[in-house]
DNA sequence: GGCTATCGTTGGCTTCGCCAACGTTGGATT
DNA sequence: AATCCAACGTTGGCGAAGCCAACGATAGCC
């Protein structure tokens, strides 16, 4: 790509979303040569914080909608690295388990991502990497605060 | 949304791609009113600091794919913003030239999405915005450059 | 004159985030 | 107890976004 527009260059939703293309490529990089998907990191992860957990419970913590949370409990369910059973106590309800494979599982992910994620904030310092996520992170909780 | 795993906040790419998500739909909300796309922007944009320029010029500028350029260029004519007429020096190209109506597009497409970008960035200070954008575009830099 | 590259254009593909609807179940209200 | 409403898992589908392949036409190079 030719150099981009000063006025491009100064607009936040461009940067942001530029910057978040190379993010996703980077993430399917990483994860494609073991077969994953960057949701099931985000599964794995809110599984870990509140076990056993219900699928709406997983789709309201990591932001998945409760429609694709179904195929993605699919996916490690077939891989062995959850256990869905119907919830005994409120039977509309599944309930979804690490394995301890699962658990492997997580800690190989967060490795594959966190490698990710030093190619992708490679020009930056380690304090400018820590101000940046510092600062994404503060822009979220405040959008996440006042949408649900 | 319920508060998001540990794990997750702290990985750069679910940070980027969720924030991404809310610019993407601050920057339409801003735009539908005037039915604008977000692409028209950037080719405006791209068109004011090189004018004129061919499709390809325009594609190469902004990373929007020559293919879903058509479509824009196309919008764009029928709206009255931009002039698309063959190249007579090269008679592969169009020539694309920017009219008054579109340089006054241009300016308030760009109004709307500062807005916008206020509204995304609400939770920082002046000085972090500019530490943001600061940021994102040396991300931006370093990736454009070993990538095309 | 022949090879290669570029251009605009068409058509299509995949992923992603989202929504609507359904049947089932639980909890609350009356 | 009967009724109403809300939540759950699931299915199916939708639209936008980014991307790629291929084509005919044209240009430049050897």
């Amino acid at each position: 790509m030719d150099e981009a527009p000063a006025r491009l260059r100064g607009k936040a939703s461009w940067l942001i979303n530029k910057t978040s293309l190379h993010a996703h490529r980077l993430r399917s990089e990483a994860l494609a040569p073991v077969d994953a998907h960057g949701y099931h990191f985000a599964v794995l992860a809110a599984l870990e914080e509140g076990e056993p957990a219900s699928q709406a419970d997983l789709s309201r913590r990591t932001g998945i909608d409760r429609s694709d949370m179904v195929e993605m409990v699919n996916e490690l369910v077939d891989h062995g690295f959850v256990v869905r059973m119907p919830d005994q106590a409120d039977r509309r309800r599944n309930v979804i388990t690490m394995t301890a494979t699962g658990r492997r599982r997580l800690a190989q992910l967060d490795d594959l991502l966190t490698q990710a994620q030093g190619e992708l904030l490679a020009p930056l310092s380690a304090a400018e990497r820590k101000q940046l996520l510092a600062l994404l992170g503060r822009v979220l909780a405040y959008h996440a605060e006042r949408s649900g």
